[in-house]
DNA sequence: AATGAATGAGCCTTCATTCAT
DNA sequence: TATGAATGAAGGCTCATTCAT
């Protein structure tokens, strides 16, 4: 998170755009993190991003579409942990627990990041932007989740259970996001397996 | 918008200072749903209440003290509920059914009230004062359920007993607050109940 | 300065008014010292003299009411001291050191009248009632001490020994003022006694 | 009122800083002069300097720090004027009248610089880092007049005389600083190099 | 006479944004 | 591309003043 892309000496005058964006979207991360979302300005971020704060406005409309491009990011990546995982899982169980361990992979326990997802909830409601994103990664993942549970469990069990799931990684990762990451980050991916596991004992029966 | 919470005929000017910090209070955890915390503003809040901005200082000190006593209140109001109905219950089962309706209950589904926990969670790690008393009251609703579920589940299995119900509380909660209350705000608590009662069927064979 | 008129738990509601008007008009110089006049503000002057901050417009038209009247007892009591010791003086050179000895008086090194004398002089140039009143006092100052001079020292030198003396006299005071009261407050007295003599001996010659 | 200090054809966007900062010090004492230190407001200074209010804060941290580099100024320009004067001057004597005429210079007597002085003392004891500058200049001021004086006062009336001057320095600038500038500002200067001539013939004998 | 509640104006300061270089 | 200068709009807070009690 907080490597340097490139080197402040070396700055290539072409196809610097996504560069900068990317480091700026880091810089964004790390300012949430530091001062909390209603404490961060453009002058912090860019000051984290090595860069002035006029500049800014060259890579992003403004704050908002800054903020907005962060979020994005943060959910983006963690829909691209989970297509990878999925692509690699063979059964509807490991499907499952594919699904599990992307939500609760060691990054999203990363201080930078838990800060950022729980301003973006905050933020959620007041943004039309925001909450459509969000609700977009939420329903596929609701999706992604009854899909693999589908072939394990009865077809009037599988929302509830879907449900259970998503409220079972929600829950454990906030309870990490206010109180400091797991010492142990297998323990909260354990349970959620736990819960399913049951969830499918009780299913099939 | 600008009803007065009290009427104008019996506007008395002794003992207001209750009054008042709970009317403040109060339209805090309004202008915080209607505009969200970082866009909260001593004016939009007095607005809120009906009072000129300028007096908002006389009973708070400062903003920041507002927007505290405004999340202790939300804590110690699910307190006060939680303890009211342990009061009431009589078995084991029965009080853990009084922790999950008590977090899950109506007036937690309230917009509202939602926006105004979402909210705190998001300030809780810029605030240390913040982060204590929502520390404490995590802590009480961790000892409280584990005492619950103690007689009832064998000792080596409580703690994780305790720790999925918590999450499965927050996590559904969470949805909730981020994509609109439940149609039937049973459901959740039903779903927990459900957990629960494998927790306590597992823990006991 | 810091006693008490009268008691507050016996309070006659008849003829108050000069004693709470000289209460605030001590409090105002005594918050004068502790906070320098820019951040003298009414709660603190009514706060020191022990009332509420509301009855000051009972007894003063306004803030600036209240500070011109603080500066004018300053002047009076000055002036009420000088013509006192005037009075007791029977030869020109006595007249001449009741003078000196009146301004430069050990009152008039007391740290709360040195810190408001040092207020009138920086405000009076943007008050046009406060400069009046100090100008008054300075020309009797002035016309005392040219009269007390006249018999010892020749008409064409009692101008510039007058301003000699008034300058020694102002010019000690300020460097009490600005850095301390006197060890001796003796010292700037006999200072000026000798220039004055000096003067005087030059002048007969 | 509000003519531009260096002309609007050439406004280097680069190096701004010391131009900006020397315009707002000027601004800030012709502030203080027009209004008194207590109603001197950041927008006031701005609005004489010719900039928005919100710049000032570029140049200096907060008002405080404008307030305070506008009054090391005043030191700094006397202590500059009297380094060169000293630096000219050949025999003791003329030592003593270099210090007296960098005292009681025509500029010293510029309605804004009197005004600004006046602010100035009457704000130190509220300021340690204005006393703490008054004070060393104070000090120099008396050092420089001491060692003057030593080649030609003997040793035990050194301290009373250059005091005696530094008042009658002192209160002269104050009677002008009260009542308006003199009208022949050499007279001031006579007087005192009057006092410190008989203060050297006393001394010799 | 005295208080505390209440207001409204104004001040300092911050900050997103623009612009000339 | 990148910067720092500059602005203007708020925002938080203070404070003198008024008023009902």
């Amino acid at each position: 998170m907080k490597q340097r892309i490139i080197g402040p000496e070396a700055m290539p005058k072409l196809g610097m755009a996504p560069i900068r964006r990317r480091q700026l979207i880091d810089a964004a991360i790390m300012a949430i993190h530091d001062h909390g979302l209603a404490d961060t300005t453009v002058s912090k971020i860019a000051a984290r991003a090595g860069v002035s704060a006029g500049i800014v406005h060259h890579y992003f409309r403004d704050k908002d579409d800054l903020l907005f491009e962060t979020m994005r990011f943060l959910l983006e990546d963690l829909r691209r942990t989970a297509v990878e995982r999925l692509g690699q899982a063979r059964t509807p169980v490991e499907r499952v627990h594919a699904i599990i361990d992307s939500c609760l992979a060691d990054e999203q326990f990363a201080p930078e990041v838990m800060a950022a997802w729980l301003a973006l909830y905050g933020q959620a409601k007041h943004s039309p932007r925001l909450l459509r994103i969000l609700s977009i990664y939420a329903r596929r993942l609701r999706s992604d989740l009854a899909n693999a549970l589908k072939p394990v469990i009865g077809p009037e069990r599988v929302k509830a259970a879907a449900e259970g799931t998503v409220a079972m990684i929600d829950g454990l990762w906030l309870q990490y996001a206010l109180h400091g990451g797991p010492d142990d980050p297998e323990f909260p991916r354990r349970l959620t397996r736990a819960y399913v596991d049951s969830q499918i004992a009780l299913g099939r029966a």
